[in-house]
DNA sequence: TTGTAAGCGTTATCAG
DNA sequence: CTGATAACGCTTACAA
């Protein structure tokens, strides 16, 4: 003997006590459908007494859509630090308060993304995917243009013709906030100014260090080969300490500021200017890049260029819940601006250069 | 006019590549059933001529289930900084590796949770639940039990019958760290220890404050009220730096050394010892929480207690999978360790202590 | 504004 | 080991 009227049917039943059919309920809760207001209550009612919710597999099998966006983390450090956090934390909220579901997904660098991608869209019929990942892809980025699913790439902006990938994107504008760093120290008189970049090919490093040079050839400044420098994110404090170090001993000519691509860097850097007996900021001026909130008890506290990852989440969200509504939409390049925050790891330059 | 053999029914064409009907597709890619292995070649090579791939939607509509885990935080600060995404990071990787895909899903701790979890179960049919929370919410917690669905806490260890809630857990002995940190400081010679606590009622704190009293007694040494103080996690730095100051303005009798719940409150305290003209580790020590990579740039190097999120989110990862394979195991709690760092903000006592 | 019928892609069940 | 059939819970299309 089976269960008669008990527990089968959930949506039957409030159907049933809603007295209106099956197909009612359906409308209710698919949104804002033509039902009169006084039966999507009695309808609201019946399933709030029953605890009915769809069932998500069903509607997505249904539609073909499922109200879901993948994210889609390419590296080797996972979700990454406080600053990709803040990112991701702002996103799922701006998404979720709109009711879509965020499937987070990482994978290292080396699995080939877009398969990896590809896997994600078939599998859960994201409407929507975020991508990002530490270094340009190319062929994979191409692959991914080809999926019919809108794609947006996170923490990335192209800034010349060549890097624009047509694929919507929402990232820092990396290069000015390099510029304002460097306005900032030639505004203190420095006229030797160095640049320890991060890892060759990264997309956070690329526009920085294009952003250096504008702003060196803007001020008239000698662009010295050895003060320019490639440090590794994954080992930032040894290799700022190293490549500094490097700097101090080996250049006949000293820079009097540094300018570096993360806070990290910058730490290794003051450490290695003080084991030369620089006192900061009175022989040597650093700043840094990402404005952590560690940088600031520091000593000195420092000067670093700001982006807010909240800032960068928000409007990926705001992005994709348009590409999500309106899948054809063009593809969309938003960037956000950086801010300079001044510390006292930068003064004046020293008197005598 | 349809489209005839094309485009439609990609897994029938399938199946009429390989010569098998639909249901052996199915088989093969539902796993380990009675296929024969030239049969699962042969699906296999179609499947991948064509591109295709199981609809997870309508698997979840059929079976129930849907090779999917909810991870549910419930923190002002959503997902956290680089301790809780390593945790995150370790734990979707120890979980993709098996096939299984992670919903993320961050409330505010204003919502309710256990609304926000049923949400997640009912609307996706996880298989197992993990949540995360700042404070525990009794009420909110005995509401998870009864939803069938296995739930598991994440960064959260009972360690009294009280605190059991019959749930499966994993996270860090705490206590356990701060009575490290503590006979450090008495093997160095400290008699006057205090307690810069975290935000009072968090997870992180409890144990971490009952580890201090435990350890203190276990010196025999005098628990002085005045050297036990509550900071604040949303504001660390400062709330840690204030205490620390009123400490030192208000105490007949000073500290030598101090344990704080975290590195940030560390930070703090090293700067108002600072600004208390003492030298570290010469006069004073410090010790913090987290050992997070910027604690050993801090001048002096900061002493601190570490817990690995890797080795958290792999932990949990691997419980998450048992209990997807058989939800009615029994509730599980595992601990894992902390481990001391020591660097240079702790030394010898004074000698005139 | 509401109801009826068919079918989305998969798997449980039972038969071969 | 493999195949036929029905059903999972929902929504599109049309009818009322």
């Amino acid at each position: 003997m089976m269960r008669q009227t008990k527990e089968r049917k959930l949506a039957a039943r409030v159907a049933e006590i809603a007295g209106v059919s099956l197909m009612t309920v359906s409308r209710v809760f698919s949104g804002a459908a033509s039902v009169r207001d006084e039966t999507r209550q009695r309808v609201m009612n019946a399933a709030a007494e029953l605890g009915y919710k769809p069932n998500v597999a069903a509607r997505a099998l249904r539609t073909g859509r499922s109200d879901t966006v993948g994210f889609v983390i390419s590296s080797p450090w996972g979700l990454g630090g406080d600053f990709h956090s803040a990112t991701f934390s702002a996103f799922e909220s701006e998404l979720s308060a709109r009711g879509l579901s965020v499937f987070l997904s990482i994978s290292s660098p080396d699995g080939r993304l877009a398969d990896r991608v590809r896997q994600q869209i078939l599998a859960h019929r994201c409407g929507v995917l975020v991508v990002r990942f530490d270094e340009i892809r190319p062929n994979e980025l191409r692959e991914l243009q080809m999926l019919g699913t809108p794609v947006v790439l996170a923490n990335y902006l192209p800034e010349t013709p060549e890097e624009n990938l047509g694929l919507s994107t929402v990232g820092f504008n990396n290069g000015e906030g390099i510029v304002m760093a460097v306005r900032h120290l030639v505004a203190l008189g420095h006229k030797r100014i160095g640049h320890l970049g991060g890892t060759p090919g990264w997309v956070d490093t690329i526009g920085r260090e294009r952003g250096f040079r504008n702003a060196i050839a803007e001020a008239s400044l000698p662009l010295e080969a050895d003060w320019v420098r490639s440090c590794d994110f994954a080992r930032a404090y040894d290799t700022g300490m190293e490549e500094m170090n490097s700097i101090f001993s080996q250049s006949i000519v000293l820079p009097t500021a540094v300018v570096c691509d993360s806070d990290e860097i910058a730490a290794g850097a003051m450490a290695a200017a003080k084991r030369w007996n620089r006192s900061l900021p009175r022989d040597f001026s650093v700043v840094g890049f990402d404005d952590t909130p560690w940088g600031a008890m520091l000593t000195p506290p420092l000067t670093s260029i700001g982006h807010s990852g909240l800032d960068l989440g928000r409007a990926l969200g705001k992005l994709v819940l348009r590409l999500f509504n309106n899948p054809d939409a063009a593809p969309e390049i938003i960037a956000i601006r950086t801010k300079l925050v001044v510390r006292e790891s930068t003064g004046p330059a020293p008197a005598d250069s």
